[in-house]
DNA sequence: CTATAATCAACCGACGGTCGGTCTATAGAA
DNA sequence: TTCTATAGACCGACCGTCGGTTGATTATAG
């Protein structure tokens, strides 16, 4: 076959990016590696030639996924006019925000950049980030609990310190009460695993009318999640908002099947 | 061979063990299936009687651990004399400690009973549940993401409700401030999780000197998801006790390597 | 400055070994 | 006999290896 080369850095790239369309849309078990060298156009060596195995691969992907999930919410970390409550709410929203892209399926839009040539073109951040939000949400899946759980531990580990900055910040502003900022960081996040549970049951509404209700439930919940996390704060009841009204049913409507 | 026939409920719990030592000492993916009915005794054809599947296997296993782990809870649940606040202190005291129980490695006992035969003798859920302690800890090993998080999510289901009821006692008994004792449940053991992780960390010391740092970060770790706990409940600080002094650290010295 | 050799990363694809799962046959219970 | 439990040879998918090739880059000679 006709031998291409390219920049090694594109390479990569290519590769988990095709990696990571393929993960999300039949999950990480269901894909081969030879769907992967397929879809990017490259042979066996070239594969393991940058990547050990097909878990460094998936490695690769978590760590790339959560880098570019801190690059999303640098601004409101960057800002200083922000006071910590406003910082804090501003995080939790982007960061809502990023899971739940993830998850659904914009219809349509997926015809113009699928096929196998798509990883020969250019490739932007941007173009790559809208390939989230084609993915057909195979992170809710159950069978996708490795897929999920490896991007969340890097989504988690680099974010950790991010928002225990945050939270430092509104402890000596006197505004937030509690010990151990990092502490306090990991049991938020945590408490993300089960908005992400609940996300995922909401996901697996049908009908019209369950997805409504789902769509209820899911607010109701954020609203508590944020009621929790005032209170691990020492905060007034009502400071974090997790539920921007009508946005999480915005979102499931959005979702294909 | 020889052809050996038993009570089909024995050999699937025979089955289910020795796939629960072998998962546990090098994890799920490590485990073939001929390892499995290797150790059991058993041929392919009959394995493939009783489980669909490597993954139907794991599945039954996660679901046996699970309706294990109520069944070890479920005293704390039916003594009327508890109040609701001794009794969530209680089920959190037993349920870490079953989360713990499966991670550390008694050593020199592991002889009595490892080998193919073990299997044949008859089986006590108490001979099972020193299984656990005899296991590698390989739940905290992150080559096992899969193993833990099936388990978790079995064991997550069935405590939900579980858990769910005791906070509906104290709503009832105007202990406890919150509403929804369902989603304040899923909460708590979510919370379980950023345990989970702590404990795993703490695993990692290898000297003496790091292990008693560990044990004494994970100790004011779980002092803080106490008072964590305490605030989500509307709780007077230290009402709730997730660290008896000194147990962390009586669990780690009990492990090897 | 050009030509040529040497070097090395990037790339190719056939092949091997492992392992989950299937299938046919049969022993024993009812 | 019939049905369930058991045996174990066999199949094929799939991860990873390996020996080899290509072409860009750099060193060296002319």
């Amino acid at each position: 076959m006709a031998r291409i080369v390219k920049h090694p850095e594109q390479r990569k790239s290519e590769l988990l990016t095709c990696a990571q369309e393929l993960f999300f849309e039949r999950g990480y078990e269901n894909t081969t590696v030879n769907d992967v060298i397929e879809k990017a156009g490259v042979s066996k060596g070239a594969f393991y030639h940058y990547f050990e195995s097909k878990e460094a691969l998936l490695e690769a992907l978590a760590e790339r996924l959560a880098r570019e999930g801190v690059e999303r919410v640098a601004d409101v970390l960057e800002d200083p006019a922000l006071d910590a409550l406003s910082r804090l709410n501003s995080f939790l929203a982007k960061f809502r925000r990023l899971r739940m892209e993830s998850a659904p399926v914009m219809p349509g839009i997926r015809a113009d950049l699928s096929g196998g040539t798509s990883a020969a073109s250019p490739e932007s951040a941007a173009k790559r980030r809208r390939g989230h939000r084609i993915a057909f949400g195979a992170v809710f899946q159950p069978e996708n609990i490795v897929l999920y759980h490896r991007i969340n531990a890097a989504v988690m580990s680099v974010m950790t310190p991010v928002l225990a900055r945050i939270i430092a910040q509104g402890v000596e502003e006197g505004v937030f009460h509690n010990m151990d900022p990092v502490a306090v960081a990991e049991m938020l996040l945590h408490l993300g695993g089960a908005t992400h549970a609940a996300v995922a049951r909401a996901m697996q509404a049908q009908t019209e009318i369950e997805k409504d209700e789902a769509a209820d439930a899911l607010e109701n919940l954020l609203r508590l999640h944020g009621a929790a996390i005032d209170r691990i704060l020492g905060l007034r009841e009502g400071s974090i908002r997790l539920a921007e009204p009508g946005y999480t049913r915005a979102v499931m409507a959005a979702r294909t099947s």
